[in-house]
DNA sequence: ATATTTTGACCGGCG
DNA sequence: ACGCCGGTCAAAATA
């Protein structure tokens, strides 16, 4: 199994909407959505991310709040006491048709995806992180599988069984919210399908969309509004160590690879803003959440001090980068 | 029985 | 006024 072929394909965007902006201003319309790209890489070379992450640099038990927006909160389950992976998980379960696996598995790259889904993400299903993928990059890539996570263990996962565990216990929670399916379209614009999620707690008002391209792997990440409660109590508690801690405390640990094709500001107290560049394409429906969310405030209270507060998105930022792999046999995030 | 997903219909903004 | 398109609704299906 070729176990690090893959790279991540997926935007992710922060409804930022709530900011003022001049639309012909292109830095600003940039700006109205906070814009994090994973990127397959196979078309657009310049976005793929090289990252020197490694397990023996990274550490996390934290397992949720890693894009929880506007820290996303894949479920990741990051051990490195030791040094090496316990778990990496990055899934979006029971999103649309189909079971949006954000594992740290084994994906081919995009050319090679098409074909027998199923079948390759049965096989994906079988990552190990064991002693021999210490010493290579973590693959965030998305697996999209018709299979039931419970299904997800592999017989050679023996010493992730509880941490898969945990992570399908926590299936629901994702980012660590709990969503509800309200709406699926095929956007034109793309030709891919988008899902339409509701945040399930009480009158929260919190949405998401989630696009997928033709392979199903989740090109975009789109949160809107904010959430108006906590995180679930159960998902917090598996998260009680901070992954936002857990970025200060790590981001400036790492150096990305001068290949890094973010735009880099050069200011920010000289610390290192890498922004993946938004393409123009996705414009047009960023505008138009945007347009309905005129008065509301940006995705989340974070979100919204970490406009304000320069640092924050600095740490952030960066340290979303390192998440953000290419599996270039070269670029195996060895400085 | 309940929660969630699916999916066609509907609505409203925009050109 | 019309059609297109994205977003939402809501009944049915599914888990």
């Amino acid at each position: 199994m070729n176990s690090f072929g893959g790279r991540l394909n997926t935007r992710f965007y922060f409804d930022n909407s709530s900011r003022s902006l001049d639309s012909n201003d292109n830095k600003n319309e940039e700006r109205k959505w906070d814009l994090f790209e994973f990127k397959n890489g196979v078309e657009s070379p310049k976005q793929s991310f090289i990252t020197p992450f490694y397990t023996s640099s990274f550490t996390s038990t934290n397992p949720n709040q890693f894009l929880d927006p506007p820290f996303f909160s894949f479920n990741s389950n990051i051990i490195s006491s030791s040094g090496s992976y316990s778990d990496f998980h990055f899934k979006e379960e029971k999103a649309n048709d189909t079971n949006l696996n954000f594992q740290s598995q084994i994906w081919p790259t995009s050319s090679s995806i098409s074909g027998n889904k199923k079948e390759e993400s049965t096989k994906s299903q079988a990552l190990d992180w064991n002693v021999e993928s210490q010493q290579k990059p973590i693959d965030f890539s998305i697996e999209i599988s018709k299979t039931e996570p419970k299904s997800i263990q592999s017989p050679q996962s023996h010493s992730n069984f509880n941490s898969i565990q945990a992570t399908n216990e926590q299936s629901r929670y994702q980012d660590g919210y709990n969503w509800r399916k309200y709406g699926q379209k095929l956007i034109k614009r793309s030709n891919n399908p988008q899902s339409y999620y509701k945040c399930t707690y009480p009158n929260c008002p919190t949405k998401k969309k989630v696009e997928k391209d033709l392979n199903g792997i989740i090109t975009k990440i789109i949160y809107k509004e904010k959430h108006n409660h906590t995180m679930p109590t159960n998902f917090q508690k598996s998260s009680s160590n901070s992954f936002n801690n857990t970025i200060f405390e790590h981001s400036n640990r790492f150096q990305p690879y001068s290949e890094c094709s973010f735009i880099e500001h050069e200011q920010e107290q000289g610390s290192l803003i890498c922004e993946s560049r938004i393409d123009h394409e996705n414009e047009p429906e960023a505008k138009r959440w945007k347009l309905d969310e005129v008065e509301s405030e940006a995705i989340s209270s974070g979100l919204s001090k970490t406009l304000e507060e320069p640092r924050l998105v600095v740490e952030t930022k960066v340290t979303l980068i390192y998440l953000m792999m290419d599996t270039n046999g070269e670029n195996t995030g060895k400085k």
